[in-house]
DNA sequence: GACAGGTTGTGAACAAAAGCACAAGCGGGG
DNA sequence: CCCCGCTTGTGCTTTTGTTCACAACCTGTC
């Protein structure tokens, strides 16, 4: 069945769980299918580079109709992985990974989280969103166990370096970090960084420049990252 | 003076807080001046790639020596309007919104978390980090008193689209949501959107496709930080 | 003061992504 | 059966981003 074969743009991927978000509230509406003008208008990317990302997975559309929704999630959800139910690791439970423990969105959408893990004696043992707390000591035990395949780091910065290597030590080759630390690890581990400061900082810069953008053509939608209102 | 003239291309911009970051770390470990090349390093930028962002804020660099930290690190914060210590307002204070509330980052970076909102009633008066938690009726009032630039609404998603006309209502141009949802606003507003799922769905992506990619040998240095697809 | 070693800033080549525009195909109506 | 309106899939063009490679320039040394 439709070998995707192509190897699929980097863009493309990152835009791919918008798409997907977006599919299961259509399911949920009870939409039987879709075109891709209004999956383009739910997520906000222009119609044809919807069409173009799909392309990518295999001929899923049918002309005249659009897309049935059903299956594209599926696919889509195939694609991306989701049907394994991966499990997670949260290392590092303070503010922030408590909240990422009791974040709804992952189990949601193809993750359990198998283990939270902190090193401080005086956290572990307390129970956050159903689970307990347990030792960092136990990481590699707990990997093993439950065949975790992403880890999640969410200590400060100085403890990160650390524990991203007791996680690939123990086997773990995908890494979302959310510590401000840069980590440094073999090549085949894959890293992803998420700063909430660059974000706001992002924004920041937007702010300050309001008033330079309007200069050129107004036409240019000032950033990628600008919300556009649709309409219709 | 040092008018930028240029334009700043946003994958740019996406990285100066990178080096932001990176430059602060190194004025704090004495560096009086760093080369491209190590900057590089820290931040997981191709050096080339860091001389032509750097070089779009103007001309500060020595050749043969390199930038100096403290210098570069001013410059870079004033792009990105960091002088101004911008007052925040974050609105919807669960787990997520806690997290983000007592979050060191944000202070530390330039911006100043000046109230925190709820709808529930029940949650008002309470304290997180410091500051009560007021009802969301008083955002208006808090917005025009605190001149809040920047709005983050970490409300679950079916509350984000009410909240975020409110904000934009009482005047707020800049939006970070962290809800599901897709926000509709008007088009001189500035959304960014960050969904925690989002990035562990790309990273389960690439750990399904791990196999296919050793085809190619590809140097990634997909370290860095990335730009979120932000809804648009 | 000239040379050597190091580093920036940038033009130009290359690569990736976005966006346009339209042929190809579907389905319903007469 | 044929036509018409609708929607996909994609070749092509334009825009944006990355990388290379090197001249320009600085500092310290002899």
């Amino acid at each position: 069945m439709t070998r995707p074969a192509r190897r699929i743009p980097d863009a493309t991927v990152a835009r791919l769980p918008l798409y997907h978000r977006a599919l299961m509230e259509l399911v949920r509406a009870k939409h039987a299918t879709v075109s891709s003008v209004a999956l383009a208008e739910v997520t906000g990317v222009n119609a044809a580079k919807v069409r173009k990302d799909l392309s990518y997975l295999g001929t899923y559309g049918t002309r005249g109709v659009g897309y049935d929704v059903e299956n594209l999630l599926h696919q889509i959800g195939r694609e991306l992985g989701l049907t394994q139910n991966w499990p997670v690791v949260i290392v590092g439970i303070g503010n922030l990974g408590s909240a990422l423990a009791t974040y709804g969105g992952f189990s949601a959408r193809g993750f359990r989280i198998a283990a939270l893990l902190d090193a401080d004696a005086g956290k572990t043992g307390t129970q956050v969103g159903g689970l307990h707390i347990r030792p960092t000591s136990e990481l590699s035990a707990i990997v093993a166990a439950e065949s975790v395949a992403i880890g999640i780091i969410a200590t400060p910065g100085h403890a990160a370096q650390d524990v991203a290597e007791q996680l690939v030590a123990a086997g773990v080759r995908s890494i979302l970090n959310f510590s401000p630390a840069m980590l440094n690890v073999a090549e085949d581990v894959a890293v992803r960084g998420v700063d909430l400061a660059v974000e706001l900082q992002i924004l920041s810069f937007h702010h300050q420049h309001r008033d330079d953008e309007n200069r050129d053509d107004e036409n240019r939608d000032d950033q990628a990252v600008l919300a556009l209102a649709t309409g219709a």
